[in-house]
DNA sequence: GTCTATACCCTGATAGAC
DNA sequence: GTCTATCAGGGTATAGAC
């Protein structure tokens, strides 16, 4: 009985490393050549898998860019989460260690700008994916914006939701400009420069 | 004699005209579906033409991207250099003015965010473009800016490069999240917090 | 769970007539 | 300058065997 059990977790376990080596494998080709410029072969093939192979685990190429989409954000929720765990860690000094984060990630930021870019179409996959996840992401900061204004560690003359806005907006801004020249654009420090601005100084 | 330039003169114009409705239908697809997500059939309907009839104007779907990126610089260039030239008018005057007028051509706005994005990838065909286009519009604002700085009109504990590099950023960023809710982000003035900020406060 | 084989559509580009 | 006709190649997805 015992014997019988030990094939089914095996199975259980190879499928999960496949549909692993998948969603790995996807998010390097649609950061390079987005979701409608990557055919579902070349996954395949890099996941030592056949089209047909591939498509058993997911029904459909748009199925596994919504995967792939959710997977990063619970990620990288789940790291910004323990940022903010860390003692005298407020929302503006997270955000630039998600900057600083980002730097060694290339492949992930351009999968974002990407498929962000293509999601902006009202009829692509993840247009409402995208749009909900700004939301979502603006809407958990300015919580933690409104906090540090209180203690008068952010200037108050600022709106919360603008200053989170424009946090995003440089954010994905510079993102543009290191992709295309990694060695010249510096982006967490760049970005300091931002956040500095919108912090609290003196006499102000 | 003079008859026979007439119809020289019409075949010529309607030519030009041709490549004109063609750059135009290839702006609006490439806006909302990125260069390989639109095929060159749906461009030449719009531009009443067949396939053919289009590749005869234009030698690849390659050629017709450079094209119209090309004519786009073109035009936004002739209008900054308008808006500089106006009286009291200095660079984060003029990239204001960018700003608002971006609000009012989506289309284009869309063209350049799902673009640019595209051309991060190394094999794009307008991957070196836009880095040289980032080059030259830093290089071109950085001039005005320093000379803002030397007028005591813009903070110099910045360095012009980093602000130029903020700016634009800024500019990309803003354009992803109003693309995607145009009714819920107010770019231009958003934009202008960042510019207020980083002109010369008293005391500063 | 993965394969081979294949159906079927789409896409960029060419040849050659008008 | 624009068309019809057509090609070669690539793309998603399915059927059915193992």
């Amino acid at each position: 009985m015992t014997k019988l059990q030990t094939p089914r977790r095996t199975q259980a376990e190879r499928t999960r490393a496949s549909r692993e080596k998948i969603t790995q494998a996807a998010i390097d080709f649609f950061a390079r050549q987005g979701f409608r410029g990557t055919k579902l072969a070349d996954i395949a093939k890099a996941a030592n898998l056949t089209e047909p192979g591939l498509l058993h685990h997911f029904p459909s190429k748009t199925h596994l860019l919504m995967e792939v989409l959710k997977e990063r954000d619970r990620i990288d929720g789940e790291r910004l989460h323990a940022t903010l765990q860390k003692n005298g860690k407020h929302f503006l000094e997270a955000s630039i260690e998600l900057v600083e984060h980002n730097e060694t990630v290339p492949g992930l930021v351009q999968l974002f700008t990407l498929l962000v870019a293509e999601g902006v179409s009202q009829d692509h996959p993840a247009h409402t994916f995208f749009i909900e996840r700004y939301q979502r992401s603006r809407q958990n900061m300015v919580q933690g914006i409104i906090r540090a204004q209180q203690a008068n560690e952010v200037r108050s003359d600022i709106p919360a939701e603008t200053l989170v806005v424009m946090i995003f907006a440089m954010m994905d801004g510079l993102q543009v400009q290191w992709l295309l020249e990694p060695e010249k654009i510096n982006m967490s420090e760049t970005f300091q420069v931002l956040t500095d601005l919108l912090k609290v100084k003196d006499g102000n």
